[in-house]
DNA sequence: GGAACAAATGACTGATTAGTCAATCATGGG
DNA sequence: CCCATGATTGACTAATCAGTCATTTGTTCC
């Protein structure tokens, strides 16, 4: 019975609403997923979906907001540990595609939902400040001179963008290919582009 | 009279539709839009959206053919003028972020619909069919040995999606970014990284 | 046992959906 | 002028939608 209840607390129906929702508005987008959906897939009366979220949008923004925030904690696992400019990119480059090859799911809700108009302006914005390590980590690097002079914005998308290719590449690939390798060449590759010298 | 019809056959019912289609889609979403929100849009009457497409996802597919269609043909333009492979690959480089920056729409659209489960396989192969030119030239440098050698999968990626990352960094820009030199930085960073030597 | 409270339920509603089709319209030939 | 043909129309339908709420179920105290 305990042990239920400790069940119940790790495995809730909210977090059972929110996986479910995770799954089809990847597979089916947002308006294509309906709450009733969700709900079977979850295993909860469709009622109860809206005790834990009032309207569908905020279940979506949860959503993001939660994700997001996963991708943010993976994106500085041992970046501490990192001394050299270069050591903490590429720290930050396989932190990157781990996390989008170890949770396909929540990557592709990332590639679909991110720029979409479903997700409120306040909650886009809530998201973002748990991104200024990234910011940080980039300007530090260009003020040392690491890297060629290029404009700030450029090198953060290229980094951040050409990490997901390599992600999309990894999932759509039949599983042959050698992941650290195509994790190391991609990296020679932005790499090779950026630094001085 | 015959002005009028001439101008019918121009700007038709179907491309009307289409054109409709392509706002709403890239700002609402395939299930976010309604037919009757197209057919409004489009000035025509909801049953003759269904004269020229028999369902919504034949629109949508049809919308897909014609949209990577012109992106296919705006890669290649003047792409026989250029000798060198590096002229080749900065050509490509400049028409698709050209195009992307021309067309938002379009480009917003392919950004949001390609990987979409609302495209039929059918279409996806057929659309394929038009890119094979881009394969053979990158495929054509990889022989002749000016790049460092990594996977072809990875370098026709890296090349695509990094554009399309200028192309959304001027897009999201305030317009106060100098396009041309963006461009010329983007394709050094890239290029850098990619060419022997 | 049972009172008190919260969590969960699913039948229900008014609004909206993709797609239909009988009626209307425009055009061009005889 | 009128009829034939094909394009266009919009009221209509069965299905589905997000969200509600009166009721039932489960838990915790005494």
């Amino acid at each position: 019975m305990g042990c239920w209840t400790m069940e119940k607390q790790v495995h809730g129906k909210k977090e059972a609403i929110i996986g479910a929702a995770l799954k089809l508005f990847t597979e089916r987008g947002f308006y294509g997923t309906s709450t009733a959906q969700i709900s079977r897939e979850a295993g909860v009366a469709t009622g109860t979906l809206f005790n834990y979220f009032s309207t569908k949008e905020d279940l979506i923004n949860d959503l993001y907001y939660e994700v997001k925030g996963n991708l943010s904690q993976s994106l500085r696992e041992g970046l501490g540990d990192e001394s050299s400019f270069q050591a903490k990119i590429k720290r930050m480059w396989s932190n990157l595609i781990d996390w989008g090859v170890s949770n396909p799911q929540e990557f592709l809700f990332t590639e679909h939902f991110c720029s979409s108009p479903y997700i409120s302006k306040l909650t886009r914005d809530e998201v973002l400040k748990e991104y200024t390590f990234f910011r940080d980590v980039v300007r530090e690097g260009m003020e040392e001179g690491q890297m060629k002079e290029f404009p700030q914005d450029l090198i953060m998308s290229i980094l951040f963008d050409s990490g997901k290719t390599v992600v999309r590449l990894i999932l759509n690939s039949p599983g042959t290919q050698d992941k650290e390798q195509l994790i190391e060449n991609s990296f020679q590759l932005i790499w090779g582009g950026l630094a001085k010298e």
